[in-house]
DNA sequence: CACTGTGAATTCCTTCACAGCG
DNA sequence: CGCTGTGAAGGAATTCACAGTG
């Protein structure tokens, strides 16, 4: 969330910004924003703020985001060639390199330059640097396509776009986004 | 969260759960979950588990999902597409009921079985019962769609798939799911 | 007997207040 | 003087342990 921010500010040629600024874009409170960056050190200047280029850099440093990441993204229904046009991952330097699907009439059609592949061909991933992927596929094959992803031994982060609870070794980090559900949570506050 | 899990139940065949067999499937332990359950009341019979069907009813109930909500969405692009024909939203008692985009060449064309409207006419959700919207459009128009969604007086809730913040009225509860930076987050655990 | 429901204990997160520094 | 960095205080969420019950 800081990352995003700090590039944002970039765009806008900002030099500095100060807790209190910061959070009233981001609807939190100056201390908040305070604590959670000190956690990571001490980026801030005293009497000025944080400067935005290079407390950018830092967090992107340590979110391992310094370096380009290459994800694997499986399921090219509609949901999955959304992702895959997505232009919101560079930001976060990561970038869709390979794209997986199990039907015959999608496997060798392009989206965007890259070419879907058949789901089998999955572990030519290995050889790739690829440590992340992308699940866009129904939720009743989810955990299928997981056990091959964890096959190839070279996952270590799945962002799972299913509705399901995937079980995966605890080499492999999960995050589970379900649309529906986050959506079904409004009403309540209605 | 409850919801979907005991929904799928409910396709299961299931009579009754213990919180810890949903514990093993949530990935929670289980006095999280009779914790969670009974801030809600007392669904559970002791000795034997929670009642799959009426306990799937009453979240429902408390959710307010037991009558049907009806939710507008905005942007029809690829997310924007993906997310109408979203067979998920249905679990939830969600139904996509309008669809507004401001690009010519969409306004007119059918997704599914719904027309593409023009986003200037999004003041007609008003007399149809949405309180619901989902935000599918580029984060530089986000807000100014907010404004007149907001304009209408008579949505609710909006889920955001924009990486932006937006600024609302306090009648107004935004859910912002930002794909990219959650997609972000997973190099750090690896 | 197995499992829920729940006060109490613990842990975690947020907020505060102010010392410290450019 | 203004704003960061941080120990301390306060509040919230989680975990525990067990009483209570079908």
């Amino acid at each position: 969330m800081y990352l995003r921010a700090f590039s944002i500010l970039k765009t806008e040629n900002r030099d500095t910004i100060s807790s209190s600024q910061l959070a009233e874009r981001l609807h939190l409170n100056p201390p908040q924003i305070r604590k959670d960056l000190s956690y990571f050190g001490a980026f801030g200047t005293r009497g000025v703020g944080y400067p935005v280029a290079s407390t950018a850099e830092q967090i992107r440093s340590i979110l391992k985001l310094d370096t380009p990441q290459k994800a694997a993204l499986v399921g090219a229904g509609r949901l999955g060639t959304a992702v895959a046009e997505y232009p919101g991952f560079k930001v976060f330097g990561i970038d869709i390199v390979a794209i997986f699907d199990n039907a015959a009439d999608k496997i060798g059609t392009k989206i965007g330059t890259k070419i879907v592949e058949d789901v089998s061909r999955i572990c030519t991933i290995k050889g790739a640097g690829i440590h992340l992927a992308i699940l866009a596929v129904p939720a009743d094959a989810a955990q299928s396509v997981v056990k091959q992803l964890a096959d190839c031994n070279t996952i270590k982060g799945i962002l799972n776009l299913s509705p399901c609870y995937l079980t995966v070794p605890k080499s492999i980090k999960v995050i589970t986004i379900d649309l529906a559900m986050e959506l079904g949570a409004l009403p309540y506050y209605m």
